[in-house]
DNA sequence: CGTTGATAGGTGTATATTACACATAGCTGC
DNA sequence: GCAGCTATGTGTAATATACACCTATCAACG
């Protein structure tokens, strides 16, 4: 007993790459200039971040608009077809600043994760199990 | 026309405070020490990040098992309720290593947007329309 | 004119994730 | 016994996402 069972390859890693970075990252691209959809899909790709389903960033952007972050409106003067060109609305502003005050503190506990955090130098070999002696 | 609603104060903001960052989180902590899910759940609450269901980091910890990121036994050594052990596998490990670095391009964007990322200075009264003059 | 291809913005749906409420069980103190 | 803390879960409704697919504008080509 209390054997674990190490090293089973992932079957398929079914994780969603994405979750409210998408959100941030567009609310984030906003803030320095209006866009429409395609080019917010297209810069999110330039970013060398994971690839996004233009179908869920136009979703996303239209939720966006519906919970009052972003504003939009047709945008028919350039040719082609109509763009939806979106703005930043001072909530949506207001929340992104949140955000990346929240996003700072989960890399903050990343960053440390990756030097090793413990000052009494963390021994590889011996993983401390559980903080051990505390309270 | 062209008018964009701005201001009208977001609904009720039914964002997810969270994502793939718990996940991400978790692992990051068992890359230090082995833990429960109890105590990993203080701690993440102690590293000032938003609050997370218990619930929700339980179930997360036994879908990490089941695609073979954690392994676990359970600890009756203590007093007490028994304890499922988690620890990371070596498939956790490199899962971690590159989300991390995901993650640090994401924050990346994030950083540019706050610093006002247009060499030629942002003008914060007349934000450019779209990346204007390009291609 | 017809068709192809790029641009632009969507929808339908199956599946996954999450918050919230609630359930179970061990152990301690009274 | 029973209240309260520790510890781990489950049921479920709401939400989010990837994937496949659809519509429409416009430019170029033959």
């Amino acid at each position: 007993m209390a054997k674990s069972n190490e090293q089973e390859p992932a079957q398929d890693t079914p994780f969603r790459m994405h979750g409210d970075l998408l959100t941030t990252t567009l609310l984030a691209f906003l803030r320095n200039w209006n866009a429409y959809g395609y080019q917010l899909a297209q810069q999110l790709a330039e970013a060398g971040l994971p690839a996004f389903d233009s179908g869920t960033v136009y979703r996303t952007l239209r939720q966006l608009e519906r919970t009052g972050l972003v504003s939009s409106f047709w945008d028919t003067s350039e040719s082609g077809p109509a763009r939806r060109m979106y703005s930043l609305t001072k909530a949506g502003d207001l929340f992104l600043s949140s955000w990346i005050d929240v996003l700072g503190k989960y890399q903050a506990v990343l960053q440390k994760t990756i030097e090793g955090m413990n000052p009494d130098r963390g021994d590889e070999t011996a993983k401390r199990s559980a903080k051990s002696a505390q309270s």
